[in-house]
RNA sequence: GGUGGCGUAGCUCAGUCGGUAGAGCAAACGGCUCAUAUCCGUUCGGUCGGGGGUUCAAAUCCCUCCGCCACUACCA
């Protein structure tokens, strides 16, 4: 009667490792999959590595091998994350497969025919040398806006802007070096306007029968309000899968085309009757699992080719779309290497089921959540081990203790066991709806249930007066903690085991829920999980701030600097905060309340990050005459380009290879249509003649200073963050000064390495 | 710029169809000793981002402003 259920989560593009906040997607799926399972539906569950496109591509390019080792090398990183967060997959495959060309080239064919692909002529710059067009990435030029000689088709490194391989002057072609020459080539497109209907027609009942979230009901809606456009499937690349049409012989599909498309080709590499649980709407439900990001390609996009190809696909039954999760208080970041990731959280030594419960006692279900090691020590020691945790160990060392472990039968009462029972059917009910969060959480109040009957009982004092109902009682918190065990199983499998193991038994189904029977002796107890330390939460918040770049330079700084470990300290945790700019709430509170009742020089410590940074180019602003674009090294992963107006005062010799002092959380601008990611600071005066002298502050003579080292305020302690996009009229409120040659904030000295930042010309002036 | 989201207790988050603002943690106090300094109970704590509107009634619906985020755009 019941259907079956095929249940996917998002794959993962293979060119990179998973942190936290992705790692929730194939965990939902894996607790629902779990879950489905032990409730004796059929179930699979298929993911896999998204392969193909440009970035694959041109990664392979640069480190000299083929796409295909590439892929197998990151498949393999993927594969080991999940299979040490114990994920569940029936098949965890790839699109790199032979199926996955057979169904997608199947799918698109169905869609030509049925009238859904169109074609339009558009202009690429093409290489005659190599005989191919040629993809954004692989075209570098001069920047049309500020003039950078090796800026990328897609996007300028430099100026961060956003390009057209046309437009770049000289362009040369990476793969052979050769100028590429516009030609016209032609492009196939999915026609989702004429879609629409079907899909429509589809949506009307799909969507409330299955209790889509509201994100995802609103995106959709909202997509299809503003009308769907037609969209390019196919791409100038070689790795990818071949167009099979005439004409078309040189290109392969966009990946966004292909990628969905894996859910069922990997499924096709597992089993031969892929299409029982594919074409099979009649009795397979298909619930997918994905971050909210993602939500159009799901319900609107794969749907459309699923449709209109024509076949009776199993279509979309359940979407359950996560928020994100942040990281401390900015944002987990891929490019930025931001947060904590899959291999981190292994290399913690924190057992994966920790790890496990911390990410579902905190899904982020309707709203974002912040991850924050404080938290999560604080949910560790209190609800995992304080509730679930001391409940099993009181309950089994008692009845080991008096009653040599022996559990009595038939142990119902049905004042113990009716609110149990009323909570199994809410959770229940909750993780069919893939509610997993509040389904955790009310299994949590079950185990807190156990917790206040154990306490409001005393079993300590009544075992001697009342031998037999203490024993009983005991007896019925044992079969609870069974229930426990099989409730818990699909968030912390192998803790649900564990204590299974205790009770001498294997892990039972759903159905044995609530019934009395099946338990006669307690085997054993042992404690289920480590608490985690003060200690040890600071090690691991310091090892794991700022960006990964950012790390690697910590270690390799602290190692050069054994002689002054508290400057290295200092440094450390100076780099923590600003790299998470966004500011948090808590934060951003205290930012707008507190300056103005603090005097100068804490508010100006509180407020402005400054930091030490080191011009590595320097060229004139093309429309402009006073101002320098320069680019500058501030110890982050890419350099930041910062505009000044020095010209008049400075010549190009004179600022390249300098070090100088930034404003580095200053909100960034555009001056004259370049951007400016901070403010390199100068000291002014002006001579009797009303001339003005500039002299920026130079950190050279300061000893070797490291790019992005903190420069300070003498004697304030270091604050825990900064203001993410510092406004310039903040900046400018707060004077700073130069005084005997010495830089000042209110009266304090600023520090940089632990020296006086100085002046040379200028003996006393503003600095601004 | 467009689209969507978010802003609720010190912190992290719930709050359904408009009907007396909730939980957990933290803090303070008390109790217990089987248990990993664990557990149980009590208390404290909010101008629901600001302002306006609709309504007998607004965290909830409408308008507007502020702040933050994501996606997107030949915006700079």
């Amino acid at each position: 009667m019941n259907k079956r259920r095929l249940i996917t989560s998002a794959l993962p593009y293979v060119n990179n490792i998973p942190h936290l906040g992705n790692l929730i997607q194939v965990l939902s799926a894996d607790v629902f999959a779990r879950f489905c399972r032990l409730r004796g539906y059929e179930t699979l569950y298929v993911c896999g590595t998204d392969e193909y496109g440009t970035a694959t591509e041109t990664r392979a390019r640069e480190e000299g091998i083929t796409p295909q080792e590439l892929c197998t090398r990151y498949f393999e990183v993927h594969d080991e994350i999940y299979r040490w967060f114990q994920i569940s997959f029936d098949k965890f495959g790839r699109t790199s497969t032979p199926e996955h060309t057979r169904i997608t080239q199947d799918i698109f064919l169905k869609l030509h025919k049925n009238g859904y692909i169109t074609s339009h002529t558009i202009e690429q710059l093409y290489s005659e040398a190599s005989d191919m067009f040629l993809a954004d990435r692989y075209i570098r030029g001069t920047c049309p806006h500020c003039g950078y000689e090796d800026a990328r088709g897609d996007q300028c490194e430099h100026c961060g802007k956003l390009l057209d391989p046309a437009d770049l002057i000289n362009p040369r072609s990476l793969v052979d070096n050769s100028t590429p020459v516009m030609r016209e080539t032609e492009h196939l497109y999915i026609d989702l306007p004429k879609i629409l209907p079907v899909l429509q027609e589809w949506m009307k009942d799909a969507a409330d029968r299955a209790g889509w979230s509201r994100n995802a009901m609103q995106m959709t809606n909202a997509w299809i309000r503003d009308g769907l456009k037609e969209r390019g499937i196919t791409r100038d690349l070689k790795w990818g899968i071949p167009v099979p049409l005439e004409g078309y012989e040189t290109k392969v599909f966009y990946v966004w085309f292909d990628a969905p498309i894996g859910y069922i080709s990997i499924t096709a590499t597992l089993r031969d009757d892929w299409e029982s649980w594919w074409k099979n709407p009649e009795n397979v439900e298909l619930f997918q699992f994905i971050g909210k990001d993602n939500i159009p390609f799901h319900t609107v996009i794969f749907p459309c080719s699923l449709l209109g190809s024509g076949d009776n696909w199993t279509m979309l039954h359940h979407m359950s779309a996560t928020e994100y999760l942040n990281y401390e208080s900015g944002q987990f970041s891929k490019s930025r290497g931001v947060g904590v990731f899959g291999n981190d959280a292994r290399d913690t030594g924190i057992p994966a089921d920790v790890w496990r419960f911390y990410l579902f006692y905190n899904r982020p279900e309707s709203s974002d959540f912040t991850f924050t090691w404080k938290d999560f020590q604080e949910k560790t020691n209190g609800e995992l081990i304080g509730n679930l945790g001391n409940l099993v160990n009181r309950t089994l060392t008692f009845i080991t203790r008096f009653y040599e472990g022996r559990v009595l039968p038939a142990a119902i009462t049905d004042e113990f066991w009716r609110p149990i029972g009323a909570a199994q059917a809410e959770i229940t009910t909750q993780l069919e709806n893939a509610h997993l969060r509040d389904a955790f959480r009310k299994i949590f109040e079950l185990s807190s249930y156990g917790n206040r009957t154990f306490q409001a009982a005393e079993p300590w004092k009544t075992r001697d007066t009342d031998v037999v109902g203490t024993h009983q009682l005991l007896s019925n918190l044992v079969h609870l903690i069974r229930d426990l065990a099989i409730l818990c199983s699909p968030y912390i499998p192998a803790t649900s085991e564990r204590i299974c193991g205790f009770l001498g038994i294997d892990l039972p189904d759903w159905k044995a829920l609530g019934s009395a029977e099946g338990i006669t002796h307690v085997d054993s107890a042992a404690i289920l999980f480590e608490k985690l330390e003060d200690e040890r939460i600071s090690e691991l918040q310091a090892r794991f701030s700022g960006t990964q770049a950012e790390r690697a330079a910590r270690d390799s700084a602290a190692a050069a600097a054994a002689g002054e470990p508290a400057a290295g300290e200092a440094v450390s945790a100076a780099e923590a905060a600003p790299a998470a700019a966004p500011a948090d709430a808590n934060a951003a509170k205290a930012g707008a309340a507190a300056p103005p009742e603090l005097p100068l020089d804490e508010r100006f410590h509180a407020r402005v990050d400054l930091r030490a940074a080191r011009i590595i180019q320097v060229e004139r602003h093309p429309e402009a005459d006073k101002l320098y674009i320069e680019s500058i090294d501030v110890g982050e992963e890419e350099p930041r380009q910062i505009v000044s107006g020095l010209v008049p005062h400075y010549s190009e010799d004179e600022l390249l290879g300098k070090t100088i002092v930034l404003v580095s959380n200053l909100k960034p601008a555009k001056l004259r249509g370049e951007k400016s990611q901070g403010m390199l600071l100068a000291a002014s005066a002006k001579n009797a003649d009303g001339e003005e002298t500039v002299e920026v502050l130079f950190l050279d003579d300061l000893g070797d200073v490291v790019p992005g080292s903190a420069v300070r305020l003498e004697g304030l302690p270091e604050p825990e963050s900064f203001p993410s996009k510092l406004k310039v009229e903040d900046f400018f409120s707060m004077p700073i000064r130069v005084e005997g040659n010495q830089v000042m904030v209110g009266g304090r000295p600023l520090l940089c390495n632990g020296k006086a930042v100085r002046t040379e010309t200028v003996a006393s002036g503003n600095v601004g």
